[in-house]
DNA sequence: AGGATAACCAAACGATCGTTTCATTTCGCA
DNA sequence: TGCGAAATGAAACGATCGTTTGGTTATCCT
């Protein structure tokens, strides 16, 4: 795992040769001379075309594990934990733009490495249990079925990579209020107006926790 | 344009490797052997292997194409154009779902070919126009952006590739029922009780609605 | 039955791929 | 300044890819 800026230039000229032409149809020449060099010198850096795909990918995935875990940790109501979770997705989408198109297009289908689709399926599991919190609490009346209400969410979101694009004329904040407005009314059905945003607190002052992994 | 069985045999080949492998990494050895011959014979019936991923995507994409052209014309009320977009999507994916899956896993990302675009970009001018008619009559008062809540619509629908198998545990019709309630509430926020099925005429013998609980 | 044509076999071609090898340059640091 | 390691150049490798070619077998029609 090196560390100088020559190897940020590769995975950046990897991750959008990935994006744009998908990992199996880009080849080492194409990443090497984007960042002008032999193909083979790649090899300094690397074991395999692999290595490239999973650190153009790992960043955004494990970034949007945590965010989601730590709110769950949290004993906010679950619509505002259904807005903040909906934020957080389109925010990271809209900040690692390019990585994260490259993990749902490369990894989310076909690629089924287990060290993913654990990350996956914690991810689902964690937003479908704030889904049946809001049912357990009556909050969320209309739905019958959390699963396929996470995965409606998700796929929501998850398909702004065919069509958002960062810098934009619509802003990242604006297509996740969106969501959540359209979302939430869905879920609460006629209730309370608590569709609205209410930011309770600042989004990401949640860092008094030092390191997790030690 | 060959007719006879051995196509279709050759074409569900190709569909199932380019599900599985993606388009890119699956080969004319793979879909040869998989119909047991030489990977040169398979262009007795084909030029090229593009040739192969048109073949296979065309059919399904053509036909929900038509479903909401059909729809578009009728004078139904939004909420049930709505209702019957959204069953219509289901049910193509449901009964072609190879094929479907391989054509929004290969088309409707990277591959920018004008002709498909055309169709991606009508489609979801339709469903869009839907929703303006609902904004326009009043009954979708939640909505702030047309298109948003449209791509947001069929995100959840596309993204059912990812998680939705024919044949599995939940039924096609359930989840597309279930969409239109989550949706159709968040569309109509607190007004009417019109967020319920209300069936105004059968689709294709909409089936005894399974009831759901109390 | 026989001839045309469809269907397929079998091998090979050139191109390109990921990877390896070794030589060469560049650079950090004692 | 000089030395060792990092970084890159340059070429080649075997494998595999999509495609072509030419021949062989099967099928259909009248």
């Amino acid at each position: 795992m090196p560390r100088p800026s020559r190897w940020n230039e590769i995975i950046e000229a990897a991750a959008e040769a990935f994006r744009t032409n998908g990992y199996a149809a880009t080849s080492l020449e194409d990443i090497a001379s984007a960042v002008g060099m032999w193909k083979g010198s790649l090899y300094h850096y690397i074991d395999s075309k692999e290595d490239l795909l999973f650190a153009v990918v790992r960043g955004p995935a494990e970034e949007i594990l945590k965010q989601v875990r730590e709110l769950s940790e949290t004993d906010l109501p679950p619509t505002e934990k259904i807005r903040r979770a909906t934020r957080s997705h389109v925010q990271i989408l809209n900040s690692n733009f390019v990585y994260a198109s490259v993990y749902l297009q490369e990894i989310a289908g076909r690629r089924k490495l287990p060290e993913w689709s654990a990350m996956d399926r914690e991810y689902l599991d964690l937003l479908e249990s704030i889904v049946r919190e809001g049912v357990d609490s009556g909050e969320f009346s209309a739905v019958t079925n959390p699963r396929v209400t996470t995965l409606a969410l998700i796929g929501s979101l998850n398909w702004l990579t065919h069509w958002y694009r960062p810098g934009g004329s619509l802003h990242a904040d604006e297509i996740a209020d969106q969501f959540c407005d359209l979302f939430l009314g869905g879920l609460i059905s006629r209730k309370t107006q608590a569709s609205r945003s209410q930011t309770i607190t600042p989004l990401k002052t949640t860092k008094p926790r030092a390191k997790r992994t030690a």
